[in-house]
DNA sequence: GCATACATGATTGTTGAACAATTAAAACTC
DNA sequence: GAGTTTTAATTGTTCAACAATCATGTATGC
């Protein structure tokens, strides 16, 4: 049966939940909610994940399971299945014997993210293919950054900027590219959380942003490669300096 | 005290287990031994990836936990956590109230991890730092991968293929690129497993990588990284081309 | 014969208690 | 103050249990 063999496929080759169902000649599929889907599990690694954005999970912090546990109203077991979700994204370190931690950014961490961003967004330019979707989302975040600079909003400056590299990651065209993003960004969080003046991380780039997107809508992709690679340089020194003296003073 | 801060030190920054004490004025630290550090996750996590790799469990393959776990001596729990290991390497698949089956390699998957490793590898040898220690590997892995072909030996000519590339991938100096290059190779095996004509995967190859090894020994990255991209182009589609054959057949 | 609904069985996700092993912290000694 | 021993805390694992979800089998209607 068609619904059957769809319902196969799909539970094969994804990991969402469908619905499909026969209707008249038509077979619909519905994709599940995303209320129905969540487990406590991923609740958990969510309310984790909010805290450590908060602040009130610190980079470095022992995060021991039976207090959090208890203070998400979870078993210790669930607890774990969160941590793994966690770790996976980089947000939390997991020591054998030792417990798990809120990751520290550290400076070689940071290094190694920014030289990954150099090759991938680089050539990803280079490569982009004229009139590509991507370009599009580019110009949308760099519309949002300058309204919210209008409004000395920082924190949608930085969310904006990091659209904005985002869709430079998507001319690539490859999932496991973009989960990479969505990895590292994680992890940069934290360094930038780390700094306490957003305007001093995020505020020289938004005049670049504009730069490297006018070079690439006017297809001068070698050019908007250099001015971007010329970012990624700068934007990395001020971070790590940044963060040499968030750690030196801490 | 030194040896507090030192332990301090690697403990947040690395997951290795270390002794570390005083002897005279030197501080001496030894890495804690594999064995020790082992655990029984891991250790059952190691058992499946035998299996998956033996063709014990085939692709798709639905694994039950209970089962499971009774066969390799594990609570179901600490089954739960080995295979967050092999989910985190792309081996395993685990649907919410589904359960876990062995992962299928599947058309989209294989077209990205090649798109990625053209952009990854092309770039990585273009930009290739003159004497970069990894050309040295690669260029073992050549003379690894003729010596095999001497004694038709395609399970090594696989493995020093792939020892080729994971070398072009750390020309990148990056371990994030690097762990990336483990997770995609651990599903292309898959891949590679349906496929029943070893010879008919590597055989084309081995002069190609050498051909692109000494236009990289020689200086011309350009010249080698346009003949990588070509081997790539080629190793794609006799990939797909055996795929299609191996899942349409079967 | 096919489609649908319902019942049954199998499996997963979660909970909680317990215990061995490991690590961290406190106490003690020199 | 430094080193050693003891104690406490925590992690990794096991087990049993149960609710929830899904898969499979059976019965019924068209």
């Amino acid at each position: 049966m068609i619904v059957e063999q769809l319902k196969l496929f799909l539970s094969t080759n994804t990991g969402a939940c469908y619905t499909a169902l026969m209707v008249g000649s038509t077979v619909k599929v519905e994709v599940g909610s995303e209320a129905g889907t969540r487990s406590r599990a991923l609740d958990a690694a969510s309310e984790i994940r909010s805290r450590i954005a908060r602040g009130e999970l610190a980079p470095g912090e022992r995060v021991p399971e039976a207090k959090l546990a208890e203070s998400l109203g979870v078993s210790r077991n669930t607890l774990r299945e969160a941590f793994r979700a966690l770790s996976e994204e980089g947000l939390i370190t997991q020591i054998p014997n030792r417990g798990a931690c809120v990751a520290i950014p550290n400076i070689n961490t940071i290094i190694d993210i920014y030289r990954v961003r150099r090759l991938v967004e680089c050539q990803a330019v280079t490569e982009a293919m004229p009139r590509h979707p991507a370009i599009a989302r580019m110009r949308r975040a760099v519309e949002a950054a300058l309204e919210a600079q209008d409004h000395d909003d920082w924190s949608r400056i930085a969310t904006a900027n990091i659209e904005f590299h985002r869709a430079i990651f998507e001319l690539a065209d490859s999932a496991r590219l973009n989960r990479m993003y969505a990895q590292l960004t994680s992890e940069l969080r934290l360094a930038f959380g780390l700094i306490d003046d957003p305007a001093y991380l995020h505020a020289p780039f938004l005049e670049r942003n504009e730069a490297i997107l006018e070079l690439l809508e006017a297809g001068s992709t070698e050019k908007a490669s250099a001015a971007l690679r010329d970012y990624l340089l700068l934007a990395e020194r001020i971070l790590l300096a940044g963060y040499e003296r968030a750690t030196t003073e801490g």
